[in-house]
DNA sequence: AACAGATAGTTTCATATGTAACTAATTTCG
DNA sequence: CGAAATTAGTTACATATGAAACTATCTGTT
């Protein structure tokens, strides 16, 4: 009688999703408690002011593309942050549909107060590695990201 | 008069918790609705299942550590499974608050079926990397994981 | 012009998730 | 021993999230 095949085992620790996941859950768990404790904000929220700032006047639809939220979530995160007089509606004068979004001076403000915070946190977790860990790792990343998605652009 | 300084800025692109959230998330989502589409399963419960095929009788609070998952993620995941016929909870007979969990047969059954799934689409994804890349990779990730969580363990 | 899609964005609803409170069993220590 | 503190795990509640339906506007076609 055959001996019953063992199975393939899975070990998580080796996991390649399984890894990514627990390390961006980590790093993404410390920034957006810093956000929310310093300044009230969500990780969403965030986003929608950081693309707004390097594009001003842009759309929901596009800050959807650019960070990847879907329209609603961006949609609640403009109206939180519009509700905290961060973000300023305007209306598109060519299309009635689409809104022209731009940071408010109360939301610039803060916005530069969030980037050194950010950029510091994120030197802090690669100054584990080296520059040229840095690039590869860049790289890597660029390259995963091509295959998981081969559809879509991931950034 | 002074220019006003210009603000630091920070493009979201290059801002690795971002681009390692969205990547992470990309390679997640397509795993999940595997599991899900496949076997009914959701990725937490393929975890527990998972650590459980791996080390049988293990506890919930074990599972937790293993997982990252917190204990009523776990807790739920388990009634789940066990709710499914996929997972059974033993007794322990040394300490009556915890349970040694074990998968049902139908549970090792459908492991077995979903290992070499998620294998191959670990495989297909990392394929785009040369096995030294694959090996720098998890290198990085180590690093940064140490970097990231220098208080608990990660894997 | 006028109808049939498409598109921008919001609202609704059902489900997922995390925090805190809780129960029960165990350990610690006076 | 026995009260206080810890630990395993579940339940309850409040919030976050995503899918689908919806409103309003725009585009293309005839």
């Amino acid at each position: 009688m055959p001996e019953k095949p063992a199975a393939a085992t899975l070990r998580l620790s080796t996991f390649l999703p399984f890894r990514l996941s627990v390390l961006s859950n980590a790093i993404s768990q410390r920034i957006a408690e810093l956000y929310d404790r310093e300044f009230g904000l969500s990780v969403w929220q965030w986003r929608v002011m950081a693309v707004t700032a390097d594009t001003p006047g842009i759309s929901a639809t596009e800050i959807g593309q650019r960070t990847q939220m879907d329209k609603v979530a961006v949609s609640r995160a403009v109206a939180g942050l519009i509700e905290m007089g961060y973000l300023e509606r305007r209306p598109s004068t060519d299309d009635a549909r689409r809104s022209n979004l731009v940071l408010t001076p109360a939301g610039l403000g803060i916005y530069d107060l969030i980037v050194p915070l950010a950029l510091a946190e994120e030197a802090r977790l690669v100054s584990a590695l080296s520059d040229k860990e840095q690039t590869e790792l860049a790289r890597l990343m660029g390259k995963l990201a091509g295959a998981s998605s081969p559809d879509r652009e991931l950034w």
